[in-house]
DNA sequence: GTTGAGCGTT
């Protein structure tokens, strides 16, 4: 069950050549549905049981986040490839490819913000998985970069008029 | 040219 969209390197490998067969369980199910008007079968459960419902096991959860994170790019890959792939999908807010400071070249990832959540789901189920300047790229909900910038409730003074002295330095 | 894990600058 730890089915994770990060791991970019066997799946892309595997994209190469997948039949993608997605109306497997119907063939399964006939066979099941076809022999029961007889009584209930003590050697097999009921297939609800074994299939649970009609439930999609692709059921993937909500984002929580408009900013998306994309993987995989290209090094060819810039802000204005990145913008014109993931803007039929939606108002884009900002979209960034990270270049390394140094070297100045794409690091193969970036980012895009959309301006809804049901913006960014679309581009993400749209998107996922699929080509962009020859690599396969994968788009998952971004983390918040913004950390806590100064939380520091007591850094003023204090009513007591007393001082934390947090010099913890070393003593020697 | 730089081939592949990961979460960014202001």
């Amino acid at each position: 069950m730890a089915l994770s969209s990060s791991s970019s390197t066997l799946l892309r490998r595997l994209l190469g050549s997948t039949p993608l067969s997605s109306s497997r369980s119907s063939v399964l199910r006939a066979a099941f549905c076809s022999s029961s008007s007889s009584g209930p079968s003590p050697t097999l459960p009921p297939p609800s049981t074994i299939f649970g419902d009609d439930t999609e096991v692709a059921n993937v959860p909500p984002l929580t986040t408009p900013k998306l994170f994309v993987s995989g790019l290209s090094r060819l890959t810039t802000d204005e490839k990145l913008k014109s792939a993931f803007a039929p999908f939606g108002q884009l807010l900002e979209v960034k490819v990270i270049t390394d400071r140094v070297s100045g070249r794409s690091k193969g990832f970036g980012f895009v913000r959309y301006a809804s959540l049901q913006e960014a789901e679309t581009a993400r189920q749209e998107m996922n998985a699929k080509f962009l300047d020859g690599w396969v790229i994968f788009v998952d909900p971004a983390k918040q970069r913004e950390q806590k910038p100064a939380p520091q409730p007591d850094t003023a003074s204090s009513h007591t008029g007393f001082t934390i002295n947090k010099t913890v330095g070393w003593c020697g």
